[in-house]
DNA sequence: GATGAGAAAAACATCGATTTTTCAGGTTAT
DNA sequence: ATAACCTGAAAAATCGATGTTTTTCTCATC
């Protein structure tokens, strides 16, 4: 048994994870584009991953809504449209309204702090790479939920933040969206949830998203992204 | 459109698809249980499905939250509990009441007609084989949602629907269930439906799944079950 | 009688090769 | 000129074999 760590960060984990976390990201950020065909022998060679694990993992993306399949035809990217994003952004308000109500109705100290310690490190990488800022805005708002006891509810909303943050990276991400004050925003969120206020928590929190979303969906009518 | 049986699946198809299919049932209807680790060799003779097929539906079942994989160490069917039985509930009751009165505000006659169909399909199977029942009951309460534009929506709909019905076979299904008068459930929502009645359709729809949700939740709380 | 090391067995994960299916282009018949 | 029909190349799907990890079992030791 040999304990030798050359590249802890390609070598760990099963080649399926592996590939799953290298193919949503590419998706995600646009990498690979909407509608593009996924050819399992140049995924093969690109990720140097064997065709089972990204078989694999293509089947899991399958139903995280990232990916389709077409059977005995493989695999391609889902596609984009401004009815989608509508709708992912529709649920996102619906799903994370009640699972914030319920994370801040069993909120305690832990779980306070757990999202003060979020934000912070949110803030802190601000300026820094978008890939790392992207994370710990996930990071964030997965916080402010995670207290609610649903999993499955939880699962649905990190899907659609996923499915969200797409569109974002597809309109050109960080130029256009820190500009506003997203900042100031995410700090009235974190006090109304402090503060356990639920209704103002949830109302800014709805907001948020649909200032962003009016923004992309005005993109997206323009026909800038397709 | 011909009403195919669930058997003639058989040869049709991708392997993939038919392992998917054939797992699914089998950990629906119970006969594969809860918690039950799932050897892909196993699964490979008694299907006789090849391996990989078998671990691409098992991956697929894995989103579906039927399936549980544990990196290394394979897959095995989901856990149940009283728990994640109310949360089930507690979803369909929130998405479903989200869709139906999508779908009844974009209502048209072949809409109507499909349910109408669908509901009579469903009467005429109440004393057939279960299996055969309880597909027309599914696709009784999808056809009541499926107006609504919401794909993604829908989908997660079909999800729960799945792993609500698990636990109504895991206590031992047609025999309870057809006993209380869910015909006439049926019908009054079927009939406010075709009323256009948004607000009277949604409170059956969901009286219907609280009603069979009290008495599920009953078994589970006495252990009858685990 | 409990414990823990180490070996054997089982099961998982992955790869390479083979089979099956689809797709594009050109050909023939109407 | 168009539609139906081949045909070969490309890709997907699947299988069988192989390498690794986990689990189980044995047996000596405390």
């Amino acid at each position: 048994m040999n304990v030798i760590e050359i590249d802890t960060v390609s070598n760990e984990g099963s080649a399926t994870q592996r590939a799953y976390q290298l193919l949503r990201h590419m998706i995600v950020t646009g990498d690979l584009k909407p509608g593009e065909k996924l050819k399992i022998d140049g995924l093969r060679q690109r990720l140097d991953i064997g065709a089972s694990p990204i078989r694999e993992a293509l089947s899991l993306l399958t139903s995280d809504n990232l990916v389709e399949r077409i059977d005995q035809r493989g695999f391609r990217t889902a596609e984009i449209s401004s009815d989608n994003f509508e709708e992912i952004l529709m649920l996102r308000c619906t799903l994370e309204d009640l699972a914030l109500r319920e994370s801040i109705e069993k909120s305690d100290e832990a779980w306070e702090e757990k999202i003060v310690l979020s934000h912070h490190r949110m803030q802190r990488a601000k300026d820094s790479k978008s890939d790392t800022f992207e994370q710990l805005h996930k990071d964030f708002h997965m916080a402010l939920l995670a207290n609610a006891a649903s999993p499955i509810l939880l699962k649905f909303c990190s899907q659609l933040y996923d499915l969200n943050i797409r569109y974002r990276f597809l309109a050109g991400n960080a130029l256009n969206y820190q500009r506003r004050d997203v900042g100031d925003e995410h700090k009235g969120i974190l006090d109304a949830a402090i503060a356990r206020d639920v209704d103002t928590a949830s109302e800014r929190l709805l907001n948020h998203y649909k200032m962003t979303g009016a923004f992309l969906a005005g993109l997206l009518g323009s026909g800038s992204l397709t």
